[in-house]
RNA sequence: GGCCCCGUAGUUCAGCUGAAUAGAACGUCGGAUUCCGGUUCCGAAAGUCGUGGGUUUGAAUCCCGCCGGGGUCACCA
């Protein structure tokens, strides 16, 4: 790539002209702003104390030594202490060519014997469907491996589904109680709707039954531990991890439901896995990790019989890892499935994709596998995400605000349709090529939506915004790749070109340029976001790049350009930008329609 | 209260391994247009980068204090 060969050319003038050594991390290069002349910048001030001359001086010296190390620095301008470096055309128009017709561009491919990054995501609880919240998961989740297969790491893609403890019990014991037999079937009611409809029923009893013993003179503690159905759900859950049979069935039973569910709404956003485990599979070996922690002594039971380990030394707290009466908590169980995962992979590296409201729970995990002796605590690595909130106000699953992922879907493709129809532009499609148009163009709104922000952040998810065809939306971006891919079509239908022919240097106009540009930033662009794990950098460079694309499209006569080189030329750089788009699309999990 | 995260145009967000006049989008206002597609393009107005210090030739970016918002400190997961 250019841009580090004009570093590294600056990096050798340095050392010529001024004897100043391994100065190549100091080189800072830079795409040049577009108020200025030149193509990339390198900024001088570094050196100017070595150099012992100012700022302009060094600039130009440094520009006539690349200037005449390179060829394809065709001039250089030096303004204050920034030397402007400019490429010449011929590279420029001959790189075009290059990629133009490379499916692959952009991404580099994993070597399948190299260690694998493991990537944990999605975590669904099996007692409510998934919300919005899931949704920013699963789509981080599935962004950031494809993300770090595109730049050649070898990604396996777990899922944990927490199928065991007290909030299933809940669900079942209110199945029990209220549901008359209810299933999928009968009610017509999605599976994992309908498990999640037994929870709410469950919370409601048992909040009358903790409010009348209030009302009895309880202290509310107490009344929440002694409300009978409370009780009856943990003597449930002891039943349940003793092996009771009839427990263990009704719990399979109602499982299944929630994973049929469950593996719709994956299909329809588009995720998938490489290997599933479940915690009742799991957690056991959780527990022996807590006695050998027992016997390492790092860990410590109270007199009631519950295990604890003891981080007030690394400035945290004491850490509950079994209850009393013997059954493990969700800290026991992640114990258990590193270990696990970490046996089974030999992981390079273990990436949980999970909400921010957990950044306490990983930091104590890493610490305590560290104290039981595994030296890989280190690559464990918590993509911690904010929440999501919604213009009118946050999510609360207790108020009922929660919005369903199923819902919210359902919802996206009924807008994408009437906007579809408003513009009525899709006569000529059939109803299944039609419903197919909605659903990507749907789930490509949400998607880009979503994952242009920066995990970290909090964040507001506004329907309406998100599908709009203007702007840094999804379907923006999939408009203007189904737009260039018509006038390829075009351009070798009716007009005959070969793509595959060698385009003759030609030159290159500043709007053409700048597409090339930024092309030619694909890999680094891939290459940092990848590093940083961020979904959003590709977003918005694929935002930049279809809106530099429309800015060059607008004052550029491509069909009606009269020189068969340069339409060969334009066509290239058209497809070039459209391959780009699909793969960077495809990074975001986002498909691109042919024509729409 | 302890610890963690966040605070950038009216709004939603970029920029955060320090560098030129802090960028987009939506909204507002004003223009343009015979490629194929008014779902496009160009321009304008709009910012004490929460606040006060510090480091530096240079700070939205790094460090410290404060203010504001969120999270977390469960025998829930």
């Amino acid at each position: 790539m250019i841009d580090n060969k004009i570093q590294q050319a600056v990096a050798d003038a340095l050392k010529k002209l001024y004897n100043i050594d391994n100065a190549i991390d100091n080189v800072v290069i830079q795409k040049t702003k577009k108020e200025f002349s030149g193509d990339y910048t390198i900024v001088v001030f570094p050196f100017v104390k070595q150099a012992h001359k100012s700022p302009e001086a060094v600039a130009n010296e440094l520009g006539a030594a690349v200037k005449e190390s390179l060829d394809e620095v065709a001039d250089f301008n030096v303004i204050k202490g920034f030397l402007n470096f400019t490429v010449a055309d011929s590279y420029w128009s001959a790189f075009a060519d290059k990629i133009s017709c490379d499916n692959n561009y952009g991404i580099k491919h994993a070597d399948p014997s190299d260690a694998p990054v493991v990537i944990e995501y999605s975590s669904p609880n099996t007692n409510k469907p998934l919300h919005l919240g899931h949704i920013r998961n699963n789509l981080l989740g599935w962004s950031v491996s494809q993300l770090l297969a595109a730049n050649g790491r070898n990604v396996k893609k777990v899922n944990l589904v927490n199928d065991r403890g007290i909030h299933i019990c809940k669900s079942m014991l209110a199945w029990l109680r209220y549901g008359n037999g209810e299933t999928p079937e009968s009610s017509g009611i999605k599976g994992d709707h309908l498990v999640g409809k037994y929870y709410v029923e469950f919370d409601k009893h048992y909040k009358a039954e903790v409010k009348q013993l209030m009302d009895s003179g309880v202290e509310e503690e107490q009344a929440k531990k002694e409300a009978p159905l409370m009780v009856e759900a943990q003597k449930m859950l002891k039943k349940w991890e003793d092996g009771d049979k009839e427990i263990r069935s009704l719990w399979e039973k109602m499982n299944s439901w929630v994973y049929a569910g469950f593996d719709e709404t994956y299909k329809r956003m588009g995720v998938g896995f490489d290997k599933i485990y479940y915690e009742s599979n799991t957690y056991l070996l959780g527990k022996e990790l807590v006695q050998k922690g027992l016997d390492m002594g790092v860990l410590y039971r109270k007199d009631d019989g519950s295990v604890w380990c003891d981080l007030t030394d690394a400035g945290l707290d004491q850490k509950l890892l079994l209850r009393k009466d013997g059954t493990s908590v969700y800290m026991t169980q992640d114990l258990g499935t590193a270990l696990l995962r970490q046996q089974e992979f030999g992981a390079d590296q273990l990436i949980y994709v999970v909400g921010n409201e957990q950044d306490y729970h990983f930091q104590v995990l890493k610490i305590v596998l560290s104290r039981l002796g595994f030296d890989w605590a280190d690559k464990v690595y918590h993509l911690s995400y904010g929440m999501v909130e919604l213009p009118n106000g946050k999510m609360k699953s207790r108020e009922g605000t929660v919005v369903d992922a199923d819902d919210l879907i359902d919802e996206m493709e009924k807008t994408a349709e009437e906007m579809c129809r408003e513009r009525g532009k899709n006569d000529d499609m059939t109803p299944e090529q039609l419903k197919e148009l909605y659903h990507i163009l749907a789930l490509g709104a949400l998607k880009y939506f979503i994952l242009k922000v920066d995990p970290t952040k909090t964040m507001l998810f506004n329907p309406a915004e998100s599908i709009d065809f203007n702007g840094n939306t999804g379907p923006f971006i999939q408009y203007t790749y189904a737009r260039i891919r018509s006038i390829v079509r075009k351009a070798t239908g009716e007009k005959g070109l070969d793509l595959n022919s060698n385009a003759k240097s030609v030159a290159v106009n500043d709007k053409e340029r700048e597409v090339i540009k930024l092309l030619h930033d694909v890999r680094s662009t891939v290459s940092q976001a990848a590093a940083s794990f961020s979904p959003a950098m590709i977003a918005n460079y694929t935002y930049d790049l279809a809106k530099a694309f429309n800015s060059f499209y607008q004052d550029t006569p491509i069909l009606r350009e009269n020189d068969p080189d340069r339409m060969l030329f334009l066509v290239k750089i058209c497809n070039a930008v459209s391959l780009t788009i699909k793969n960077m699309m495809s990074i975001l999990g986002i498909e691109v329609p042919e024509r729409m």
